[in-house]
DNA sequence: CGACTGTATGCACAAGTGTCCACCAATCCA
DNA sequence: TGGATTGGTGGACACTTGTGCATACAGTCG
């Protein structure tokens, strides 16, 4: 295998200099590898903050050092991991969305479409619902900026729709804010709940998503009015 | 080793088992000293997971192995932590539930009710926002419970405020649980903010509150409305 | 070919971990 | 007084961890 396999996109911009190794000994394993089995390891009771170096090399079929190729840290490697795990995150929104204008319900085709690969396998959404807080405080922010790329997607969004439909909508931004707080809190707990619970949990995240959206109608900017 | 301590229910008021050593030596440090010799290391990086029994018994200033006659495992020690903290919490709300039924704004006054001793050096509770989800199953489990049960209290809450305004309130469960989840998130989010930036976020979260409160009382709960 | 270079490995080390064991210390009850 | 019981200590164990150093490997270039 290829280190040359371009790949750019892990944090949307980086250009990760794409002609890294012209000379000298082929990589055995790339740093996508390592990710993977960082992945693999990474289950529902550890968090990702407490990934050992070994362990993950062991994973991954290479020498401990072999780890310092790739990453200075194992810190590193995890923000590396979030933010793979962001992208893949806005891409399920986005199809979402595309799919979202055609359908009679768009906050239940939003959230099942967001829902859905959580159900399935994905691990990398697993980790990223989990890792919320703890953790370096670059493991925090990496979050913590992913969330917020999800929030302006999503305003834009609602922005858009209100246009559309002729509805008002005050503070666009909260709104999102609080849709994407929401629906993260109840994803995360899905996570722990048997398959056949699921559906519920997405009947009542839809309830609590709908109060939001007819709140962000209903809402007065005015300041001081009644409790 | 038995735990001795029935600790019957984690609800509310624990006895706290005071008639535990009749006999024997006198401890010289409590089960109580041993939480907060934990508390004071987990800071905002480490997970409250990662805390080592070696670790704990050093900041304890006993030996390791005296440890075990308090804890069968740093996992119990830290589920007991996040028992705590949780109680803490729920009393916090208390007040603030009492100082609000007398003031103008009850959203308002309750949420810096909250806020403020997270503003203060209140370890405890930036422990529970951190620890959110990631951990061992049971620590999970045991997070989850204080949250439902911090859903309950504002639950009624919410009820009896809409009755005594005459006010409607369709499906307070949902609107309680989309609250507390908010607030959650917000406050978590809060830590890793200066302090002259937390005011601003206390009144954006008091717009999204507000927003599910106004909605919880606009929405039908009849299915298959406009989306 | 040999020189050069980036990659991967093996070994070793100091430090840290959980836990077992035997032992001491204090306190109560008979 | 003397068990009985509980709390605490110290030493040792087998193990894991991150990292430094020297060295082998596999390419590419002149």
């Amino acid at each position: 295998m290829k280190t040359a396999d371009p790949q750019p996109a892990i944090t949307d911009a980086a250009p990760e200099a794409p002609e890294r190794a012209r000379v000298g000994r082929k990589a055995t394993i790339t740093r996508e590898a390592l990710l993977e089995a960082a992945l693999a390891i990474a289950g529902p009771d550890r968090g990702l903050s407490s990934l050992t170096l070994r362990e993950v090399a062991r994973e991954a079929g290479i020498a401990p050092n072999s780890f310092y190729r790739h990453f200075h840290d194992t810190n590193e490697l995890a923000v590396a991991l979030i933010e793979q795990a962001g992208d893949s995150l806005r891409r399920i929104i986005r199809e979402a969305r595309v799919r979202a204008v055609s359908e009679r319900s768009v906050v239940r085709t939003s959230l099942e479409a967001f829902m859905e690969p959580i159900a399935e396998n994905d691990q990398l959404l697993k980790l990223f619902l989990r890792e919320g807080s703890v953790g370096s405080p670059e493991l925090r922010t990496a979050v913590e900026r992913q969330l917020v790329f999800f929030e302006d997607e999503l305003e834009s969004d609602l922005r858009r729709f209100a246009e559309l439909r002729n509805h008002r909508l005050e503070e666009p931004h909260l709104a999102a804010r609080a849709t994407t707080r929401i629906v993260f809190a109840m994803a995360t707990r899905s996570l722990d709940l048997a398959p056949s619970e699921r559906a519920k949990l997405v009947d009542e995240t839809i309830v609590m998503l709908r109060m939001v959206l007819l709140g962000a109608r209903a809402f007065r900017s005015q300041h001081g009015q009644p409790g």
